[in-house]
DNA sequence: AATGAATGAGCCTTCATTCAT
DNA sequence: AATGAATGAAGGCTCATTCAT
């Protein structure tokens, strides 16, 4: 009797599927206009639902927004095998940068969104996602704290203040290149971060000559300092 | 019969006046909610004044923000002689992370405001609060830059990576003061800072340096005071 | 204890009856308050809904008062047949004159509102409703031209000065009118401005033969068909 | 003490002096933005005075705008001698609608708000302006009155619908002009104006004509008749 | 007489959320 | 389970008018 083509058809998907959907689709909208900007209304339409039905699986925007943010950082994780296999405090922590960066330079608002904006989040500390981004910034912890230990670093900074120095500068650098500022290039960058973090932090300086010359330098330039001032 | 609820008082203050009052309101609502969140109702409200006497004073909301970034970063730079009068490249560096360290620690969510939250602002770079921003991280870059130029860093880095390193490390680090998740140690940090990315990009690498570089340190800091008396 | 006041109600109607409904206390409150004047509160209160219900179906304030217009204007124009079976340049003429003058001292208030107020719209030209005014008055240009074609019309009048001094005289007398200044009659001014155009235009009046020619074409066409009318 | 040059100087002009600046201001703000869009603050500004200033002189815009409106066409009257050295009623007609044609197409904003946009003004034939606008329009009533009289014009349409005829097409044309939508030849529609509507109202042109023109009239209309009910 | 800071009501619009169907 | 119409509170902003100074 009715044309069953053009009713309105409800399709009954298996809530799974009808999750991943959702998120799906509200992952394109954040990408696409940012944490701000996302609205429901637009959620909905893009997955094909109504709004009602975002209800139905999140009880709130934001919980929903947690989810986009936890899947997403789940998904990088499961993909990426870590440090494991990699030997060599410098080359490990070069990986964690480039995949840091190479992230942030595909996926920046989407990236953005997750590492950054969904931090202010109310209770964010009681999430899966505080997990997760723990998960994600705690191996460069690690890879510092058995430097420390082996003392190939020297012990005077702390790991997570190091780890702020890596993700606060990829932050910083990023937020730039999102602004369509300057972009960057993704290896040069995880090469430099990483020689000043390890140069920074090593224990056992190379050259000796090289480094005695450079502090009798500055010596003398203190000595010629205090006699200017005198003399003047 | 009168109903003196009903009466319509209307106070006169002058123009400068009001402002400030508007401008403080509005900083002490940005510093309990956050950029998003403050609504010119309550700003008005806590001015003392209805919203429409705000848009006397500020074509928009944005304007207004704005404002108030501005006037407190002014008020900072102002506060600072900068780093003229500091000898040697590490203190100078020292210098200048700590005191954006103890800007974000003593006021941490108008300063996240200021110099963090206000950027995405459209034509942010056509702003007063952009140039005054420029300025305030310009100087971390002349340093760098000169030391480059001197031969007392690697010239492998650029001088606005090692601004994003320094900056970014400090913001990462505020995040989670201001979250509560963990509070930390002005000067410390300061020298940690400084001390990494000064090992990290000095061109001759420390040797057995520490107590070498200390020495220097103190030194250099000893000929500066010498200097500064004498010049004073 | 429970408050009934306070109690939320939600009547659900089909899209098209809301619509339908909003559409007409919109044509309601333009009736009594004129373009300016119209506020969005005042139509949805009207129309038993609240603000934000009008927004889900009309993007903007414009957009609705656009629909009450074309919806105004479609019925209008489904209504009337035109001229086609009309014979005779003066009788088609006055027709035009008389839908014209019928509708806007039937309809003051909404007919002004959409043959004169609409058109200060930004981007009318691209509206259906200017599509729509277009066929409502273009009928006029289309006697005149095919008159001007035909000879019948001098040709140092352009059709669209013609349907200018149509549309112009109503609107002006109709002004009058709707302040309640003066009343008019429909048919008489119809006759009156159909005669003063038509003597105005026609071509022959001067010498007498043609006018003779004329007069005895028309009324040949005039036998021809009652004799058509007789025969079929 | 003070520098007078430099204090906020409080200017004490004649009130009569201090009127015309307000109005000229308010004129010129109305020729720029239209009716809508005209703000007392706006003509303040301009006027080189602040807002209360406006209300000692006008208890409300309205009655600004009425005055601006009156002044202005007191001063277009003014100029214009009329019609009385002008011989013959083509002639004054042709006067008569060119004098406001010109008016509109050089003056389109302000000649639009003056003649059109103060109509709905409450109480608008209690003013001053109405009277003037009276005295403006009722030149061509007089002139066509006089024809009627003296029997060069027919006697069937009454003088005030010539009126509205010529003003309204007037208007109408002008409109067009105003949006940027057409020009007009001032003097080309002038001629055409006065020559449809002389002709329209000539009373000598068809000669017997009259009588033969009421007949062929009714033998049309009973042609359509007998068409009618046969057709339906 | 003149100022201009301040008012306050109103406007259009957005959007997370609810709930009758 | 799904719909989507409806809500309602809030938001930014404008402007004629008032009145203390």
């Amino acid at each position: 009797m009715t044309d069953v083509s053009e009713r309105r058809s409800v399709f009954r998907l298996s809530p799974d599927r009808r999750i991943a959907d959702i998120v799906a689709a509200a992952r394109a909208e954040i990408a696409e206009k940012g944490y701000d900007g996302v609205s429901m209304q637009a959620i909905a339409a893009r997955a094909g639902v109504v709004e009602g039905t975002l209800y139905r699986f999140f009880k709130t925007k934001q919980e929903l927004m947690l989810k986009v943010a936890e899947s997403w950082l789940e998904g990088i994780l499961a993909e990426d095998s870590g440090v494991a296999s990699i030997r060599g405090t410098w080359n490990q922590l070069r990986h964690l940068i480039w995949r840091t960066l190479h992230l942030l330079h595909s996926q920046p608002a989407v990236s953005r969104f997750v590492l950054i904006e969904m931090r202010p989040t109310a209770g964010y500390r009681a999430t899966r996602l505080f997990e997760l981004n723990r998960r994600f910034t705690s191996e460069v912890r690690r890879v510092c704290d058995a430097a420390i230990q082996s003392g190939e670093f020297r012990p005077d900074a702390g790991a997570s203040l190091l780890r702020d120095m890596i993700f606060g500068c990829i932050e910083h650098h990023t937020w730039a290149f999102l602004r369509g500022e300057a972009d960057f290039n993704v290896d040069q960058v995880a090469d430099t971060i990483a020689n000043v973090i390890y140069r920074g932090m090593v224990a056992v300086p190379p050259a000796e000559g090289d480094r005695m010359e450079q502090v009798v330098a500055r010596l003398e330039a203190a000595a010629e300092r205090i006699e200017n001032s005198r003399g003047g």
